[in-house]
DNA sequence: TTGAAAGCGCTAACAT
DNA sequence: ATGTTAGCGCTTTCAA
């Protein structure tokens, strides 16, 4: 019954070679006589047999598991919700397909120690999550030759990674767009984290489409956060402070949003009706917690399910050039920004939208 | 350069045998003389050398990785907040001692096929996480003789399992001591999911300090949820439409509460002021959303730590007793709960507790 | 239709 | 102070 039967044993039992029963146990028992394959799927049985995967991936030169890898600048888990979602594609994808999932997240910036557990030979590939800018995760192709696949993080082409995420600039854009066409001419943006590749492409989007609409760009209405709640308050309490204030404000992720509406609630102005704002990922608690944040709604959960994927093509294939999957976003539309002005007139959308589902840009 | 590079090579390249290479390369340079040493690191260094951990594995029998193991019944791990935090507390320990992790989530309840993926062999024990009532988790007994630990469910004697759990009977007893003394006789509970041994737990204690303390205990007001928000919400609509209300609520979880307290908003209804409502877990989000929920707070991190430590040493110690750790709560009282009448006389506390930080019971 | 033999890359007695 | 040898449990040619 416990997990000591070895295939020797099984082999004895059933009154055959190893090789037999290996081949057997594997689904090949069509090169054998009726009666052998009985025999030793009986023996197997009555063993409690399992085979050794280590063993199994010693002689096969292949592991069957894939390591799912946190940068180390996301110090816990715990707090980067982008990362659950992810994970649970990740997993869906892999599991029925039996592969194992080593989650490794290095706790130093040192590439040559950090790839030193990553590629010990325990895993066929890795999925690197949202690697940031100066990440050893990138280092890669000085230490690794590892089929290699990153999420959340869309890197210049240069760095010559596969890659899945979500298409932050043309969502941002969108998000943008809609909030001008609310009637907002005096529009803030909270940046998000300087190391974040994300941060900047929402930010380029959102200077964009600015610009595109005649919109007047201040940067003293441009704040730096860092994608956590308390940015955004601190944010909050500096913009609400200047003489002029806009009339919208857009923040690069969710977790600033709330922080800022937290932060009005508590200088008793009120959202949206003396600010407008607008978050970008749909965070599971912003839905939920009454803030009725307008967002930008994303399938994490597919990203993680397409990197895996593609990961697993990758392995398969040998070396595949790289390919990038951006997924588009959906803006949704609940109840934290509200018309410029009661007067403004509602322009005609030139993005699909939903009120409370969310759909394609 | 590229992870080819064996032991074989090193030792050819150092011009000794494989022992001595593998010797040295463990730590064991005292054994040989200086300049053999310096050979064989530097050959080593030269070739890009990184052991196979597989084939180590094998030799060693034993693999320095454990499982996480998170029970079927969770089916994302996304929305399963507690697994997070006690996930970040695993790595912790676990990270630092070069142990791998293994992330095992099986879709089936077949004890032997989720056993057969659990113990392949790849790892030197498990952390199960909040296995529930059925859990085939539960029947390891019958299928591996891996050492094991249960986080999150405070599991009866007869299953001999290890666990670190938080200590639901005297968080949520002080939790309902608390209410009451803040004056509330009318109070209702919001139940978790019957799977979850926490549920009951909690429960119990409820039932246990309201009839203690001579409070009526009104089977009307005692509805089932299931830890979702949704159930929360829908908890609050019955309750809600009764004749007879209670002055205050406690819900088994947080999630609840959050639900009861947003359809609460959207009946119009003040919490606290006409109904108190408590939570427990103190999950990331009800702290920082507008919610001031009073509730518990625990240290899941320390549950996953303490899980890691205890699976480690169960590990090296080979079959020690199992044991149970239980992590006491802290109030943390915020504003989701008032006094009952504001002519109730305040009484005094017979738990420390904090107005925002909490302390323990 | 079956099996012998040679590894996979490393460790660990046990020599020398 | 260093090397020889025998595995760990399984897969996979290659023969028979």
């Amino acid at each position: 019954m416990r997990g000591k039967a070895t295939l020797r044993d099984v082999a004895e039992r059933a009154g055959c070679s190893i090789t037999t029963a290996s081949n057997i146990l594997q689904g090949r028992s069509h090169l054998y006589r009726e009666d052998m394959a009985q025999r030793v799927l009986r023996a197997a049985h009555e063993l409690g047999y399992r085979p050794n995967s280590v063993a199994r991936s010693l002689a096969r030169r292949r592991t069957a598991a894939i390591g799912v890898v946190l940068d180390p600048h996301h110090v816990r888990l715990t707090h980067n919700v982008y990362a659950h979602d992810v994970l649970d594609g990740i997993l869906a994808y892999l599991e029925p397909r039996d592969y194992d999932i080593r989650l490794i997240t290095p706790r130093t910036n040192d590439a040559a120690t950090v790839w030193r557990r990553i590629d010990n030979g325990s895993i066929d590939g890795a999925i690197l999550i949202a690697p940031v800018m100066g990440s050893p995760l990138l280092e890669w192709r000085h230490y690794s030759s590892l089929p290699v696949v990153a999420v959340g993080s869309t890197l210049p082409d240069e760095y010559l990674l596969s890659q899945v995420d979500i298409d932050n600039d043309a969502a941002m854009a969108g998000l943008v767009e809609w909030v001008i066409q609310q009637g907002h001419r005096a529009i803030g943006f909270i940046k998000g984290h300087p190391l974040h590749w994300s941060a900047h492409q929402r930010e380029r989007a959102f200077r964009r489409v600015m610009m595109l609409n005649g919109v007047p760009l201040r940067e003293e209405w441009i704040l730096q956060g860092d994608y956590g709640p308390e940015s955004g308050a601190l944010a909050a309490s500096r913009l609400l402070r200047q003489k002029e204030q806009p009339t919208a404000v857009i923040a690069a992720n969710d977790d600033m949003a709330v922080g800022f509406i937290q932060k009005c609630r508590e200088l008793e102005i009120a959202v949206p009706d003396t600010i407008s704002v607008a978050g970008f990922d749909d965070a599971y608690w912003a839905q939920r917690v009454g803030l009725q944040l307008t967002t930008i709604q994303h399938d994490r959960y597919q990203v993680g399910y397409l990197a895996a994927q593609m990961l697993l093509h990758h392995i398969e294939m040998g070396d595949a050039p790289p390919q990038r999957i951006l997924i588009p976003g959906a803006l949704v539309v609940r109840q934290s920004v509200a018309p410029a002005h009661a007067l403004a007139s509602m322009p005609t959308l030139t993005t699909t939208l939903l009120t409370e589902g969310g759909s394609r840009l």
